[in-house]
RNA sequence: GGCGGCGUACCCAAGUGGCUAAGGGAGAGGUCUGCAAAACCUUUAUGCAGCGGUUCGAAUCCGCUCGCCGCCUCCA
């Protein structure tokens, strides 16, 4: 089955189909690295990773690139604020976004190209779109002219027309033509750091790094770009005027677009003090994945509510993924497996899949996973697992969790030496009634993380995630 | 002013015309245990914001009302 994607651009379901059969080009729009990058810049970028991770699930090589803006008014005057270059400035949050998305286990794109590297690349796009008519220039710096490029709007559906601007002008875009023509190189003022080019010293505008950096990377015409809602306009329609202005080619065939986060039911914001990066998270005790898991259970089209009270829901969920995973590992009689387990696997894998393929439908997947948890426990309880149960179950697993990685799939030193003499002592004295001393082994290992489970087959143990 | 989304159990959340309304968390009961804890199992919505309509049949389609949120300006 193919996977459907909503396209932003035709407001529709539509099966994916990439240029090339078996491989997918995707940019998404990455960080701005003049702070800390917060959850709900996270969110977005995990929704990115869920859909990279299942289109490699789908056998698909791919290619992604993802930007990091370098260069922008609030890092240029932060930088200027604190005596610094804006790359010193810079490269202490870039750093960090790089911690936090280890943390978090979204996986690294095959190209993260930075804004001030690709200069070179945005000049001559400037370059192209002033020979072809679409520029103009005002006070030194240069404009994109949108009366000049007929599709605009078609991605936002923004009216080009002036009286539906609604709101404020910026008082130094009173210069341009039209409200909503965009700046694609600003001239220099001050002491700002500039850069030489043909249409005088200056520095490129927003919008221009992402069209000269997919192009550069991924073709003129690629396959997926995403980025959180609020790019759809301007940004994204900005893109789509630079890029196949200066083309004349189609420049992304599909734009899938993430829906925000909010906090306890509000906009995320400094001022209402609710605004939060994962080290904030950290700060407070809870585990990376926690979060992970709670950004990815949400549609991606739906707005999230973040409460503290979901990171803890979604720590619970995975720490019963991994009891389960625990258990699995105590199958201990070969066999072949039943056709009773094998019929439970397909019906998970085959939910999993027919839910990520209707558009990333995550928490029907997750339900595929978690159904399945419930019916093998059944039977393992009965004691009718056998090592070829245990594979197939742990190779759906496994799979699932290429996409959604949040559950412990490594065998993590089980043979703990210091531990497990610990429990050796605490069942020698359980032996001996001595419950005083089991009782302190019990809680000494509890403050480490530990949690002891005494059963019909002796004591196991495992670390709280 | 324009455009859009959402409202499903105590909490989070799938389901968008027809089998018993997924799954997770929490609570309750049970199994296990020296006691606990943990784990596992069972269980918890005759009901899907409200009111009307369409239909043999609606959480799902239509209309109105109420409530929440977003975008149109830097923003994931």
């Amino acid at each position: 089955m193919p996977l459907r994607l909503y396209n932003t651009l035709s407001n529709t379901l539509e099966d994916f189909i990439p240029i090339h059969s078996d491989e997918v080009k995707m940019y998404t729009c990455g960080p701005t690295v003049y702070h800390y990058v917060h959850i709900g810049n996270f969110r977005t970028f995990i929704f990115q990773d869920i859909l990279r991770r299942y289109l490699v699930y789908k056998g698909y090589r791919i290619t992604h690139a993802m930007n990091i803006t370098d260069v922008e008014d609030k890092i240029i005057s932060n930088a200027r604020a604190q005596g610094l270059s804006i790359s010193d400035y810079t490269r202490k949050y870039e750093d960090a976004f790089f911690e936090d998305m280890n943390a978090l286990r979204i996986q690294r794109p095959e190209i993260m190209p930075r804004a001030t590297e690709h200069i070179d690349e945005m000049l001559d796009l400037v370059s192209s779109l002033q020979e072809k008519g679409h520029t103009y220039e005002r006070e030194g710096s240069t404009y994109f002219r949108i009366s000049s490029f007929d599709q605009y709007g078609r991605l936002s559906g923004v009216q080009v027309d002036e009286e539906s601007t609604f709101g404020q002008v910026d008082e130094d875009e009173y210069s341009k033509e039209n409200p909503r023509d965009f700046v694609l190189w600003k001239g220099h003022r001050d002491e700002e750091e500039s850069w030489d080019s043909p249409f005088g010293e200056g520095r490129p505008g927003w919008h221009l790094e992402c069209s000269a950096m997919s192009m550069k990377y991924l073709g003129e015409t690629f396959d997926i770009h995403c980025g959180g809602v609020d790019l759809v306009f301007p940004h994204h329609e900005n893109e789509i005027a630079q890029s196949e202005g200066a083309t004349g080619k189609p420049f992304v065939n599909y734009w899938v677009h993430g829906a925000h986060l909010i906090v306890e039911g509000q906009k995320m914001s400094k001022s209402l003090g609710n605004f939060y990066t994962l080290r904030d998270l950290l700060d407070k005790g809870y585990n990376p994945l926690a979060l992970r898991l709670l950004l990815s259970s949400v549609h991606y089209r739906k707005q999230l509510n973040f409460t503290f009270d979901g990171v803890s829901q979604a720590q619970s969920a995975i720490q019963r993924g991994n009891d389960f995973l625990l258990r699995m590992g105590e199958v201990t009689e070969d066999g072949p497996a039943s056709a009773v387990v094998e019929r439970i696997v397909e019906k998970a894998s085959a939910g999993f899949e027919a839910a990520m393929d209707d558009d990333l439908n995550t928490s029907a997947a997750l339900a595929s996973v978690f159904e399945l948890v419930r019916e093998i426990n059944t039977l393992f309880d009965s004691q009718n697992l056998n090592s070829g149960d245990r594979d197939s179950v742990l190779g759906f697993f496994k799979k699932a969790n290429t996409v959604f990685d949040v559950f412990n799939l490594e065998k993590e030193a089980l043979e703990d030496q210091e531990i497990l003499e610990l429990i050796e002592e605490r069942n020698k004295a359980r032996g001996n009634k001595d419950f005083k001393r089991s009782d302190e082994i019990r809680d000494m290992l509890q403050k480490k993380g530990i949690v002891l489970e005494d059963g019909k087959e002796g004591t196991r143990w495992k670390r709280r995630i």
